[in-house]
DNA sequence: ACCACCATGTAACAGGTTACATGATTAA
DNA sequence: TTAATCATGTAACCTGTTACATGGTGGT
């Protein structure tokens, strides 16, 4: 049957499964999710739903409001949380990310030494700042939802401790040059 | 002057600074890197460098081959390096990984847990075949490229310790569940 | 006889971003 | 009065993927 449909798709459609939501909602529902994992534009969303409907995915209904904009309220129909289930069930692609940092480092031969050492510093302390955020938050509410933020703090971690480590590395090499 | 080239870009002119290669060639430099941060497909590929010889980032010559297809050798120019260096030396963005495999975690209420745990080992066995893989890798010659793959084993070490609760958290929730 | 390597490209499509455009209501 | 919230969309553009197309040489 091959229904495949994208990972914003599957995002859209499992927030409209069993409730209804505007494609205003749907935007700050991703916003929640505080952007990891997901995080499309506005101007998506709202390509994306009518395409939804198209497919049979969604349906959609208009609602007129006094004292606010009208709006179309959006749900997954049977077919669509079908699709979802198909999507959910692909297993994931595994892929090693692919962060511009890493480019610059490879041609690190080409940039001054510091340059490269406040780059790191930048990811460092980002990535200290990410690990605060999600140390603070409150526990979360579904073993689900806990595991996304685990997968945040581990990450955060290695950034850190990578970025500990290349500081060290780079910061020898700066004063290895102001030697000679 | 927001001169502003993309990360292919700043990838074909790196390797094309100080020396020449043609589009094949670039091709293989980027497998040799492993598709870790940096993966271009050949069309790609073959569709940039035009453009950076019609930006005046490169020039190209074409070689006449006897027993071989002819083919185009491109090198960057002085303004190519100028903008290669640019794109250098701006910030690197910071941003926490979209793994598809969260959004799966994210909806996992809608999913058997026995197919989210396939999912979780996945990743798991994945990232250890990557982890061996880098730690097989002989030193790198550079301290830069040492750093990329210090990323790598930092990465896929986050992975695996990630992994590696949520498949207990899983199963718990599975033995739970057959309690029932 | 077959496959890998060398070498270049086109065409169609998919997915996503930024900027533009509009306009009322409500709380500080 | 100023800003945020509600609410929807279009247009232009950029980046990237997949599939198609071609064809000689050299090794097993």
């Amino acid at each position: 049957m091959a229904t495949t449909i994208s990972a914003t798709e599957a995002a859209l459609l499992g927030l409209l499964a069993g409730r209804e939501l505007s494609g205003y909602d749907l935007q700050r529902e991703a916003e929640k999710s505080g952007g990891f994992f997901w995080a499309p534009t506005k101007s998506r969303i709202y390509a994306v739903l009518p395409q939804l409907v198209e497919r049979g995915y969604a349906t959609s209904r208009s609602v007129v409001q006094a004292n606010r904009p009208n709006k179309q309220l959006y749900r997954a129909t049977r077919a669509g949380r079908a699709a979802l289930q198909e999507w959910l069930e692909e297993p994931p692609v595994f892929e090693p990310e692919r962060a511009p940092i890493l480019l610059k480092l490879y041609l690190g031969e080409l940039l001054e030494p510091d340059v490269l050492l406040e780059h790191v510093r930048k990811v460092k302390s980002e990535a200290q700042a990410l690990k605060l955020r999600l140390e603070a938050q409150p526990p979360a509410e579904t073993v689900y939802a806990e595991l996304t933020v685990r997968h945040g703090l581990e990450w955060a971690r290695a950034m850190i401790r990578w970025a500990s480590r290349a500081e060290r590395d780079l910061a020898a090499r700066l004063s290895e040059r102001a030697a000679d």
